[in-house]
RNA sequence: UGGGGCGUCGUCAAGCGGUAAGACACAGGAUUUUGGUUCCUGCAUUCGGAGGUUCGAAUCCUCCCGCCCCAGCCA
């Protein structure tokens, strides 16, 4: 149902697939997976890597596991992994009964340690971290071999087993690959597989004393699980020939194939956890799922839908080159989503009261209001009308310029789905000035919004009932960062420097149409003529609502206000 | 001459030797009881640069330029 009859997109991974596929690689046989680390919160970055992985499956009938790379003990935590289900769930994606962990696999893992140390290709090595790092060499210069490399065997497996049985401290000892200290490849230059951590792990406890590091565990649990095609970031890309070799050294019969794609980069936000970590910690924003994050469950709260994220990342394509996509595009398809999707209703931010004199004081009536002008299966609905309204602050000028077409003194207008009033006068405070209330005339001729004598209006206003509308509270979100790309800082600067002081402006005093009255969270409208709003889904309830604005509707007239 | 990648419209992105798709953005116009939606129209003689091969090159070759990643016992 949530698949339309779309045809799968055309990517440079897509193709290698098929090709794959078609001559018979693996046995026809797709699987892919999304492996996250279980230590932050995934973001529309990681959107990106699911609906790809997911998708690719979803496309060449295959399958996509969940599977949690949890190798380091000290950065992991439960409530990631249960943020992390629940956010692809949310997206719409299924990994049914393949759900796996890297610390499944340490058992494995330890025997394919013990594997290389017999075939000599693997050792205990005894320096120090700075030791280590000084023996790597430089990008330019080859690394030297450690004192250690040529251990035997025997004493490789001894010290290993005791590193195993916690006979030494954190930091004395590692067990490295025996590959090629020459290589121009860092990664190849006898790479750590293991390092002791006397910490225990958020899975298996105090089991282990040893953990793999994430490039002797990655590779190997793909394989293990059968994986075709190791979707990955760039970043990757020169790990690859480690990770053959760990696979050719260790015989194992899948051997998946790693494909590199350049990870998302969005316009005015940020991406990596580090600095998505800062904003939660530094209260800059209001936890993880703030409606101004990139995060999967800020997007959510903010409004964006799944199939509104689906189809971005649907259209922003897959290519290597690094690349920085326009907010305005996810902007665009979460528009287009609730556009057709979003029951319209009225709402007044910034209520300015309207008194329609020659309106019978008392009288109430109901008005018809087409709950979707380009859906008719949604229906209508009433919304009540009386002699006190409020209409839009910005909807009324004293001294319209040339290009405003709404109401001012002496000027008719539609409320929409009410009736044409003609502004007579302001009634203000005497000692500021401000305006308090408009004094208006309606015409009973032009119920529901069209006059009998085709006479036109050059605007139509939403409106609310004063008596009738309900409080609210509405918080209007626009980009967390100013600059386009917030992580490209001059010297000497932070990132946290261009943040939008903006960001969130809070209106207590708005007023919503009854309907709303019992809104559920995250149920999301369209506020006519403002924009699409969603129901906080912590805060609102019924007798206290509160809405995100998601996104504004597209505004000529701001734009034209901008220009001028 | 450390290794590995990448350079097509403002932003993404097709293109795979036969003469530059599409989307977003932007700019006009039509329709409109949302200055919304919808609908038209315009928007790269040119593919980082320079040579070369070819009847023909964004696509092949050569050189050059620019950008990104790698020196965690992080992932």
């Amino acid at each position: 149902m949530t698949e339309q009859a779309k045809s799968p997109a055309i990517n440079f991974i897509a193709a290698i697939i098929a090709a794959d596929v078609s001559t018979g690689k693996h046995g026809g046989r797709v699987a892919t997976r999304f492996p996250p680390e279980p230590n932050g919160y995934l973001h529309i970055g990681h959107a990106k890597s699911i609906c790809l992985n997911f998708g690719l499956a979803r496309d060449f009938d295959g399958t996509c596991n969940l599977r949690f790379d949890d190798t380091n003990p000290i950065k992991e935590e439960q409530e990631y992994i249960d943020s992390i289900m629940e956010d692809v769930r949310w997206l719409g994606f299924d990994w049914e009964e393949r759900l796996y962990f890297a610390s499944d696999y340490f058992e494995q893992f330890y025997e394919f340690a013990l594997l290389l140390i017999r075939k000599d290709l693997a050792y205990v090595d005894s320096l120090s971290a700075d030791e280590i790092r000084e023996y790597r060499g430089t990008l330019t210069r080859p690394g030297r071999d450690s004192p250690y490399r040529a251990r035997g065997v025997e004493e490789n497996l001894d010290l290993f087993q005791r590193m195993k049985a916690g006979e030494f401290p954190d930091g004395t000892h590692v067990l490295r690959a025996k590959i090629d200290m020459g290589s121009g490849n860092l990664n190849m230059r006898d790479p750590v597989m293991y390092r002791i951590m006397h910490t225990s792990h958020h899975r298996t406890g105090d089991a282990w004393c040893i953990y793999p590091m994430y490039d002797f565990a990655h590779g190997q649990s793909d394989s293990i699980e059968g994986i075709t095609h190791s979707i990955c970031t760039l970043e990757f890309e020169d790990h690859r020939p480690l990770y053959d070799w760990f696979i050719e050294a260790l015989e194992l019969s899948c051997h998946p194939q790693q494909i590199e794609f350049a990870r998302l980069n969005l316009t005015h936000t940020i991406m990596s956890k580090r600095k998505l970590v800062r904003l939660v910690a530094e209260g800059h924003v209001n936890g993880w799922d703030d409606p101004r994050m990139p995060t999967i469950s800020g997007l959510r709260r903010r409004g964006y839908t799944p199939a509104s994220i689906r189809d971005f990342c649907d259209r922003i394509g897959l290519a290597k080159k690094e690349s920085m996509v326009d907010m305005a595009l996810l902007e665009h398809c979460l528009r287009e989503d609730l556009n057709k999707n979003a029951p319209r209703v009225m709402a007044v931010l910034r209520p300015l009261k309207v008194v329609l004199e020659n309106y019978p004081a008392g009288q109430t009536e109901e008005l018809d209001a087409v709950n979707n002008p380009g859906d008719p299966g949604a229906g209508s609905r009433k919304v009540p009308f009386g002699r006190e309204l409020y209409i839009e602050r910005d909807d009324f000028m004293e001294e319209p310029p040339r290009k405003f077409f709404r109401l001012a003194p002496g000027r008719e207008v539609r409320l929409r789905y009410g009736y044409f009033i003609t502004c007579t006068g302001v009634t203000r405070d005497e000692a500021t000035g401000e305006i308090l209330e408009l004094r208006c005339t309606y015409d009973p001729e032009t119920r529901g919004g069209n006059a009998p004598d085709n006479r036109r209006v050059k605007a139509t206003l939403h409106w609310v009932s004063a008596d009738h509308s309900c409080p609210a509270e509405v918080r209007l979100y626009s980009h967390l960062f100013t600059k386009e790309n917030p992580a490209a800082v001059e010297e000497g600067e932070d990132f946290t420097g261009s943040i939008n002081p903006e960001s969130l402006e809070i209106l207590m005093d708005c007023r919503v149409e009854p309907s709303l009255a019992a809104a559920r969270p995250e149920a999301i409208y369209q506020f006519e003529r403002l924009g699409y709003f969603c129901a906080d889904r912590h805060d609102c309830r019924e007798g206290k609502l509160v809405f995100n604005r998601s996104v504004s509707l597209r505004d000529t007239w701001a734009r034209l206000q901008k220009k001028a």
